[in-house]
DNA sequence: TTAAAACTGTAACGAATGTTACAAAGCGGA
DNA sequence: TCCGCTTTGTAACATTCGTTACAGTTTTAA
């Protein structure tokens, strides 16, 4: 049993504490009270790093040894290119565990570049000792289990998602979903724009498709309210 | 502690032992001898339930709250379309935990219906008894936990493939990805027609951009064997 | 109220891919 | 060797979507 590291080293100014009552809200300590969660905390080793906006955090390509928790503020994940160029991959505020996915399994490096959106605080708990918490208490356990299949549950939904090839399929699919089990098949939707931005798609190419499907009957758009006429036809559309 | 609930009803013709020196050979008991693994099963509740070839083992959408193990035989994962058409999502042989990322996370329901593509014997572990499990053995846990990492990484990475959007690209990725380091870039590969079902693409498809990448001067193509001819201008496609 | 910005609908054109079809080349077994 | 099967190369045509451009509409802010 053994205190911070760094609890006697405050003095660094890159170093914080932890903030139990945030961290508790965090998924995978989630069901735990800020006192339990400082108790399990005395009996591991970690640290608690502070960053400014903009500053790197974790680049692609290192070693994932260590969980790192969002305690205060944002980052950004970025997948680099073959060249150099960035893509924003998202955007993660406190309290929020990063790289869940990879700090077990074959491959354990980040994938991504992660840098501060806004100054921030992580918490960064070694793997082994992570794993002492996994033992110490099955809620952590039970939450963090929960956390990564969720995550792998996300991916596959993503997948069978791209696995629609057109703009139809994906209106229809997204579509279909939204309206549920609901046979009132009025829908409400975001901006045309950024619908198709989470379809893949451009904005005219998708408004054509809406236009399209609209002149066939199946929906009726009127600018960001779409409804339902033929839940049939729509269905036939992703067989195929 | 307690025995296999069913170890007395072997007149049952639908039920089977454990089979200890298989089982420690799949990826969530490696590591495990036999005899531990049989000493571990005394103490938890499970069943051993055969299955003739084409014989259905679980319907997509019922609820996952157990853990399956294919001990014998093979299975085969099938995604039901909206139609009710059905489309080949995986293979699995004996040893091999089925599902392994929705026994937990928010979605309790598998996703895809399984059946038996030979005479095969699945071994099934309820929920709490593998939490148990997990507790009990802390290699049973850090297997879960690689294996459920391991699946995320690779969905992951498939995503990634997706994102590349013309079929020059993706066989870019691809034939960088596998000469990887060596510059002698001799590459040998699978039939045309495989890789375009890999691809998500049809196969006259896939040999034209072949071909077209081959009159550009990037690759030699000889039927099955690929040489890359130019890394740069490979690079140079992924950029777009 | 009014001007600027953001959003939406639409059209023409080109690039990428699917579809279909057919011929040539390799491969295996009788 | 010869026949049949699989794989590969290629071509013409249709479909889908991205690109670019522009005009009308709605929202926002001054």
């Amino acid at each position: 049993m053994c205190l911070c590291d760094f609890v006697a080293g405050k003095t660094l100014d890159n170093l914080a504490m932890i903030q139990p009552e945030i961290l508790c809200q965090s998924p995978v300590f989630r069901g735990i009270s800020p006192e339990g969660l400082a108790e399990l905390f005395q009996q591991i080793h970690y640290q608690v790093k502070s960053y400014q906006k903009g500053e790197l955090v974790v680049n692609a390509g290192e070693i994932c040894d260590r969980l790192l928790i969002v305690q205060e503020g944002s980052v950004k994940a970025e997948m680099t290119d073959y060249s150099g160029k960035t893509i924003k991959i998202e955007d993660m505020s406190a309290p929020w565990p990063l790289a869940t996915a990879f700090l077990f399994g074959r491959e354990n490096k980040f994938p991504v570049t992660v840098s501060a959106t806004s100054d921030a605080q992580l918490v960064s708990i070694p793997k082994q000792e992570f794993v002492k918490l996994l033992q110490l208490n099955a809620l952590i356990l039970n939450n963090y289990l929960n956390t990564i299949s969720t995550r792998a549950q996300f991916l596959t939904q993503k997948l069978k998602f791209l696995s629609f090839k057109t703009i139809k399929q994906k209106i229809a699919h997204y579509l279909l979903d939204l309206a549920g089990d609901r046979l009132q098949t009025v829908e409400i939707a975001q901006s045309q724009g950024q619908l198709a931005e989470m379809f893949g798609v451009t904005r005219p190419s998708l408004a054509r498709a809406l236009g399209e499907m609209a002149q066939e009957g199946l929906i009726d758009v009127d600018r960001r309210y779409i409804k339902i006429l033929d839940k049939t036809k729509m269905n036939q559309l992703l067989i195929g």
